[in-house]
DNA sequence: ATTGATAATAGTAATTATTACTAATAAGGA
DNA sequence: TCCTTATTAGTAATAATTACTATTATCAAT
C-alpha cells in the first residue's frame, strides 16, 4: 500500500480533533487542502483505513455511516434528539454470551441510545411551560 | 393506524422463522402472498413496525439494515467470514458508563464481530492443507 | 538522479438503497 | 351501506456508494 497525500490527509481530517464524520463530511474537510481530490478517493481510502485498523466506523442512525479516527477502546451514545454521537468509556463486558462459545470474537461494539443531558433538559422546559 | 393485509405479511413475514432479513428480502418474502405489494409499501410498514416497537433493526456491516422480528432483548455476532447474523443472549452492562450521568438512555445494542465456528473450522482447515 | 512497473487518482458514469409523489383503493366508524 | 381518509401500487426522484478508465504519482531497482 502506498503512501499518499490523499490518503494522509483523509486520516488527518478523521484525527485534527475528536469527531465523527460521514464520507461526505470528510471529504468536504478535506477539500480544504487538496480541492480536487475525488469523493471516490475519500471512499476508497476510508475503506482501506478501517480495513488495517487505523480508524473505526460507527453506525447509528438508519441514515449513514459515521467514521472515527480514534480507536482505543470506547463505546458511543447517540442522541435521537439532536443526532449528535458522544464517546463514552467502554463498559463491554468481561465474558461473552455462551452461545459465543468456539466462535471467534474480534470486535465487541456498544452503542447507546437515547436524549443527551441538552435534549433532556430541552424538552424539561417544554413540558412545564404547556403545564 | 389501520390494519392491513400488507402489514399484517410483513410482520410475519419476519415473525415466521428466527431471521434477520433487509428489506429486499422481506420484500420477496411478502411478494409469495401478495404478489404485487410495492417496495415502498414494505419500507413503510418497516419503518412504522420500528416505530411502534413490533420489531427491531440491525445496524451489521456497512451495507444495508437488517429487520428482527424478535424483540425480547438480545444481542447480535455478526460473523466477518460468511456474513450470517447469530441471536445472542444479552451481556448489557448492569451499569452506564459515567459519561451518560445526566443522560437518558432508552436502548443498549451491542453486536460482536468475529468468525463462526463454522468459518474458524473451515479457515483452520484451509491452513493445516497448506502445512 | 533516472527509469519503469503499477498502485492510486480525478473525473465521471452506474448502481443500489431509500424516499417522495399521486391517482386509485380499501379500512373502519357512522 | 356510505363516507372519510389512511394506505396502497406504481413510478419517479434522491442520496450514498461503487465501478470504470485514462492519467498521474509512488517507490523499488538501476
Amino acid at each position: 500500500m502506498r503512501n499518499t497525500r490523499q490518503r494522509e490527509e483523509v486520516l488527518a481530517a478523521l484525527r485534527s480533533e475528536r469527531s465523527h464524520l460521514t464520507a461526505t463530511q470528510v471529504y468536504d474537510k478535506v477539500r480544504e487542502k487538496i480541492s480536487n481530490i475525488s469523493l471516490g478517493t475519500v471512499y476508497r481510502n476510508l475503506g482501506n483505513l478501517v480495513q488495517s485498523g487505523e480508524i473505526f466506523t460507527v453506525e447509528t442512525s438508519d441514515k449513514c455511516l459515521f467514521y472515527d479516527g480514534f480507536t482505543f477502546p470506547h463505546s458511543h451514545f447517540v442522541c435521537n434528539g439532536c443526532g449528535a454521537i458522544f464517546d463514552v468509556s467502554n463498559a463491554n463486558s468481561v465474558e461473552y454470551p455462551p452461545e459465543l462459545n468456539g466462535f471467534s470474537v474480534e470486535e465487541e461494539r456498544t452503542v447507546y441510545y437515547g436524549l443527551c443531558k441538552n435534549c433532556v433538559k430541552r424538552i424539561d422546559e417544554r413540558k412545564n411551560k404547556k403545564q
